[in-house]
DNA sequence: ACCTGAACACCGTTCAAGT
DNA sequence: ACCTGAACACCGTTCAAGT
């Protein structure tokens, strides 16, 4: 209803103007609402009124719709991470933020985080445009504890050690946000950034404690 | 061909006398082959010579046959996890060695990992019997680490200390077998134990040093 | 007790049109 | 350029039988 005046008639074209933003937007809901398996191309198309061979005329198949829903998922999920970290100061602090806001992204979009790392949607290269965020998200890692090592006055690590350490703790939080999601592990919301803590500590002890 | 003529025509009362054990196989080799999307009780039931109908004679549901699977995919992976163990001596080169077991496992068996640990399986606490080959995992990670520890001379840690410690490396090693089967890592086979020993160094280190 | 057959309500995807 | 409609080959699951 906005700009009612200035621009009246403007949508009769033909449907939505932005059909794929509508699409993407409605696959994010029912994944949301409904989970990760009651998602599909049909009853996406249903949502926002449309018939559901038209979804073909903006991507190439399902895979593409998942793809495009898991992109944005990433960057929200960096953007995140970005912001839990820039609220701390010291090195083990600011890893430790970081891990806390991507297990509480895990925790609060479940289907969501299962649909980004689930199926296995780039294993083969297809949509490298799901590689920006992740790469963006690897450089952070990677960055992150450089700086915390070289606070604690360690020598500067080689790009292998770089690497390698930044799996480390990509895998710990990873590993987490899983087992919570799998509810192998129970933990009362509040709860949760404490239990964090706790259970990605001795990661990043270790981390920090091989720069001696 | 065994006991052939001990028990001459005995296999003639329907078709398998145990079809519940093939339709089981059937879905392994599935999976293994063809990946986790392609199992279907359909399939499952055409490569047994059966009915797709007569599943349910022995299943409730798909969920049903793939916990079954499930079930025994956990079973191996502790035997295969206690078999590395018992290769070593020394607390941090047990848990190291329960970790490269894990890994390798998801390695050579990477859809039935996925099966293992992608759907909800257990979330709502149907299938029982699948908590029990995970339940003596998580046994075996709370025993091993705290017996490294104690060979450090730590004090004795209290319940809800052991659990958060066995989370900690299990989420490490769950972890990294996925960013692996993701190819978010990639490493050759014959790198990957000691791979495996970068990686989940600082975790095992981070464990056994908070023992101070 | 164990298996079959036809049927139902769903999929993703293709082909050939409609505006 | 963008969307529709009918059709195809698949699912999991239910109902009602067959031996």
């Amino acid at each position: 209803m906005s700009g009612d005046t200035t621009a009246p008639a403007r949508r009769r074209t033909y449907h939505h103007g932005d059909l794929r933003r509508a699409l993407v937007d409605a696959a994010k809901t029912i994944v949301a609402d409904e989970g990760a398996e009651a998602f599909t191309l049909r009853e996406a198309a249903r949502r926002v009124g449309v018939n559901h061979r038209a979804v073909y005329r903006h991507f190439a198949d399902k895979d593409a719709l998942l793809a495009a829903l898991a992109e944005e998922g990433f960057q929200t999920l960096v953007a995140e991470a970005r912001a839990a970290i820039a609220r701390e100061r010291g090195g083990d602090a600011r890893l430790l933020a970081m891990g806390r806001a991507y297990v509480a992204f895990a925790a609060q979009h479940p289907a969501f985080f299962r649909v980004m790392f689930g199926p296995r949607l780039n294993e083969d290269g297809r949509f490298p445009s799901l590689e920006v965020p992740i790469g963006e998200a690897f450089t952070l890692l990677e960055t992150e504890i450089a700086a915390a090592r070289a606070e604690r006055g360690a020598a500067v690590a080689d790009p292998e050690q770089r690497r390698d350490d930044a799996i480390a703790l990509w895998a710990a939080m990873h590993g987490l946000a899983l087992l919570l999601l799998m509810r192998r592990v129970r933990v009362k919301r509040p709860l949760l950034p404490a239990y964090c803590d706790r259970v990605l500590g001795p990661t990043v002890r270790g981390l920090l404690s091989s720069a001696k």
